[in-house]
DNA sequence: GCTAAGATATTGTTCAACAATCCTCAAGAG
DNA sequence: CTCTTGAGGATTGTTGAACAATATCTTAGC
């Protein structure tokens, strides 16, 4: 046994909460959910703790953990930390050793290929794994889990798109033109580009959270 | 009952690692812990579960949970979150609101009074809060949480300091002058200025580390 | 239709037991 | 003498059941 059961069970939980088989808002019983999954409740809340740390669901006392319900004003603010963490990477770049900026150039790739098959999933995949890179520039380990945790949580507002082409197309070029910038060392532009790119997403997720909900 | 036992714990536990009566390495025994205070494994373990989020405590598989032992590393990583986060604190001041502004000036305040009574322990504090106050200016929850989470962890290096006066004293001043270049709109200057304090206080921090293990 | 008291379901916490894992330390081989 | 090996003991990991505390739902009364 590698993984401690309650590991594995956050393990599970997590993709079914990724893969939109527990959509937000669901409350995760502890009865239902140990039957099903075949763990004792205390084990299961100890899985619960490490899903809460990742922000995927809440926790309210004595009601319970439901899957977290993205607001407008998280999105917001994921949007913020990631403006700092990303122009901290861009600022860093220039003493960035040769795998970190070759896994941006890398993630970039990824996605175009994705495109060209057609697999616009994947292709949010590698715009997120881009966006990572990024961040991963500046070489720190609490960034880079700090940035996992922003982008799983903003995979659940992805739920509210309605087409992944239409939201991650327009950014492929983007993403193409700002590892150009980073490999001829223009970090000034990059960071100004990047900053007006995060903007744009940004908007575009609220837009569709708001034509959703309503 | 407003908070949760486990909350509770937590507390108690978070007050006493602090408070250098569990210093670093320490073994936090499921068993005697829970005989002392009263409460159930299962209820110490979610307590557990809390303080590994702080990072105040790592959890090892089959070996239990330890109170933390910083790392010359782990320093060198703080450092690094905190330029990214207090440097967009700096970025964003412009467009601040007015009472978080207000903060980071009344944090400088608070370390010169407590420095002219002498309470040195105080100065600590409110160094802390005044860099938490810069961070704040994003205006962001999630910033405000991560800053916490740095400098809770940072505060266990700090029992490596032999002396709190001879650290803090020299950044008296450069707060002050921080806090100036703010309110007279050099945003550049003060950025700059946040980067070599920074790595200045890092480099203290790993000196008075590297005498204290040898 | 509204309020209030009680019934019901769920979470919070405890307890005791057993399984799984790690550490220690001594015995034996080289 | 050093290194491996293997009990033995201690601690954590997990389970299941029980009870307490709390929130939600239901129903009676006005």
């Amino acid at each position: 046994m590698a993984l401690s059961t309650a590991q594995r069970v956050a393990d599970q939980l997590r993709d079914r909460i990724q893969g939109g088989g527990l959509p937000p808002g669901t409350q995760l019983s502890e009865e239902a959910l140990g039957r099903d999954l075949g763990v004792s409740r205390n084990t299961l809340r100890e899985a619960f703790r490490l899903l809460i740390h990742e922000s995927l669901v809440v926790h309210r006392l004595n009601r319970g953990v439901f899957v977290r319900v993205p607001e407008a004003a998280d999105v917001t603010d994921v949007y913020r930390v990631r403006a700092a963490l990303e122009t901290a990477g861009v600022r860093a770049a220039e003493r960035a050793p040769w795998p970190l900026r070759q896994a941006v150039a890398e993630a970039v790739d990824r996605g175009e290929r994705a495109a060209a098959r057609g697999d616009w999933r994947e292709v949010g995949s590698a715009d997120l794994r881009f966006h990572r890179a990024l961040a991963a520039l500046s070489g720190s380990p609490r960034i880079d889990s700090a940035m996992d945790r922003l982008l799983a949580e903003l995979r659940l507002a992805f739920h509210a798109m309605p087409s992944p082409r239409r939201f991650h197309e327009p950014f492929l070029p983007r993403n193409r033109a700002l590892a150009g910038l980073l490999e001829r060392g223009e970090y000034g532009r990059a960071e100004a580009e990047l900053l007006t790119y995060l903007d744009d997403a940004r908007q575009l997720i609220l837009d569709a959270m708001r034509e959703t909900s309503s």
